[in-house]
DNA sequence: TTGTAGGCGTTATCAT
DNA sequence: ATGATAACGCCTACAA
């Protein structure tokens, strides 16, 4: 039975092998200016054979900081967030900054306790993807901002609240789709728009009814259709506007699940796609190849976003930047046989 | 231009609004049993009113306890080890702890590196669901188990290695596919394999021979197959099978997505799915449903093997249960349309 | 039941 | 360039 909880190598102990004050340490540990450069390389080596490992707790208690920082996402499970995740992960780490992951699932209420529990924890910022229903945390999200822990936006902002956000843009991108679908000869297409109180579902109806008026087509209620943000909300829809008679020529998802929902209750019900009917979606997701046929759909720079947002908390923490920009990422529509006779079938990709 | 960082109270402003000394408001707060149940609901009062809340760092410094988890998992963007993480999260909260998730990418050094930032940032404990590789990291699980830090292993585990697991029966329930796949009459039924040094295939792979022994067939080389991870892996080596004559009656992929993408491969040169082949896979994933047909997969308690690895590793650090028992959740086979003309097309699930 | 004092591992402010 | 010394916020003997 070996004794296990051995005790951890301290500057403490650095100091003593080499006879020298833990202040020293301190110094060429932190690569201090002020530190005779033999010194250092002495506590470095020393440091290196008795497997030091600074505790983060014990520097977080003095510097306040704890080098981690806060993420809430609405959800993990549908590969988008955790393609952002990763491009998070490769800034932040590189950085010396650990992640704390929360999520939401689409509850207000669980964002709410879930930013409390990061505060609580004393994360150095927060980064953040709303749930539909964020206005109702502008206060919190103010009141962290106040209580000097930046927040960074990110895919789905709060538009009310002036903090850093990184995002697509959501009423281009849907414009162009739409434009596709029009010069694909679709007639009459209908919007998939999704929940209401979501900035982003705003904007891509924005973009939506842009290109159809632009086109010179009128708009009216039946047009745009308020959805869930799921598979079977499409798939309802859909099987609700076929058989009421009311079937479109194309369908334009505020996202990929309800597209591809719709696009299974259309061929349940015998549509030949594209050719009765087209599809196109948002956001790209892996399903999008693996429906048939695959589903067009505008596909976002995900890690880059990632990337990008980690930058900007780190930047906020440092008190650089005091500026609070909107950045705004390019994004891509790939056209598949969703909503094109003969179109290359693009692979997916994280642009 | 607001005045942004606050201080944070501490138990001396409480100290010091009542009255009382700082050992009294940390055990009136620690809810000791040597404290006058007065002088707590006082010290309660003023913790409340005072917005206080227990600085983590300074807990941890003193109690070399960091209530923090370290996860590391394969990837993030296959829903599989989300929905684990998921019962993980709601457990580990409830319990006070938090998670600090990092990804190894299949990389069995990225794993490794992945570890010793855990332990450097003095996680309690560690949840791990390894890499194709992880023999290789043998020496340092172990190194970390006696220094005191507790490892649970889940879904994908080490076998060489002392620690508890919390999985399901691989071998059971790949016998159990094979067996309806043989049952449906296919005679000619091959194995994707996957990658051969993952304990979970070797598994499997033993299920697999299992059921085709019992049923009396010969198994030969051809009838197992080595291949990748991935859709793409599953659709090169169906086609490569079709195109020199060995075109099996039925594949069961060792994982749904090789299983998706040699149905792919199949349809693609004109197979009828399932009277011309049938498909299984394994861990049930949500393409599984999107898919047509509908896969028949091998599905997994998901969200509760993260739920009972989590409780595992509370006790283990908590000192009960020295044992490390292998616990085995339950599965089950949910039959679809790629292997069976009639079935009822179950909605995809956790289980 | 409460208070006093020391210490957890590190940085920061003084001196030297 | 280096060393004492005092924090940081909290816990925990030990004393009262």
């Amino acid at each position: 039975m070996p004794e296990t909880t051995k005790k951890h190598t301290t500057i403490k102990d650095i100091a003593k092998k080499l006879g020298i004050s833990t202040s020293t340490v301190s110094r060429a540990l932190s690569d201090s200016w002020e530190i005779k450069k033999e010194t250092r390389e002495l506590v470095l080596k020393a440091a290196a054979e008795l497997n030091y490992h600074p505790n983060p707790m014990a520097i977080g208690l003095v510097t306040k900081r704890s080098h981690t920082i806060g993420l809430c996402v609405p959800e993990l499970v549908h590969s988008f967030f955790p393609k952002i995740i990763t491009g998070m992960q490769r800034t932040l780490s590189e950085a010396g900054y650990t992640i704390l992951i929360t999520t939401s699932d689409e509850s207000y209420e669980t964002e709410r306790k879930n930013l409390l529990l990061l505060k609580q924890n004393l994360v150095d910022g927060i980064l953040i993807s709303t749930t539909s229903e964020s206005h109702r945390n502008a206060d919190l999200y103010n009141e962290i901002l106040n209580s000097g822990t930046p927040i960074v936006f990110f895919n789905r902002v709060c538009s009310k609240i002036d903090a850093p956000k990184v995002v697509i843009d959501d009423t281009r991108m849907a414009y162009i789709a739409v434009k596709h679908l029009i010069e694909q000869g679709y007639e009459k297409i209908v919007h998939m728009a999704g929940p209401r109180d979501l900035d982003l579902t705003k904007l891509r109806l924005e973009g939506f009814l842009k290109a159809m008026k632009e086109s010179g087509r009128t708009v009216d209620e039946s047009s745009v259709i308020d959805t869930g943000m799921f598979i079977d909300d499409g798939a309802r829809e859909m099987e609700r506007l076929i058989k009421c008679g009311a079937k479109p020529d194309a369908v334009f998802a505020f996202n990929d699940p309800v597209a591809i929902g719709a696009m299974k209750a259309a061929k349940k019900l015998g549509l030949r796609i594209p050719q009765d009917t087209a599809f196109a979606g948002f956001s790209e997701s892996k399903s999008a190849l693996i429906v048939e046929p695959a589903l067009t759909s505008v596909a976002q720079p995900l890690s880059q976003m990632g990337e990008v947002a980690a930058r900007c908390i780190i930047d906020k923490i440092n008190g650089r930047d005091a500026s609070n920009p909107a950045i705004v990422l390019d994004a891509r529509l790939n056209i598949r046989d969703s909503s094109a006779v003969r179109c290359q079938n693009l692979m997916p990709t994280d642009m």
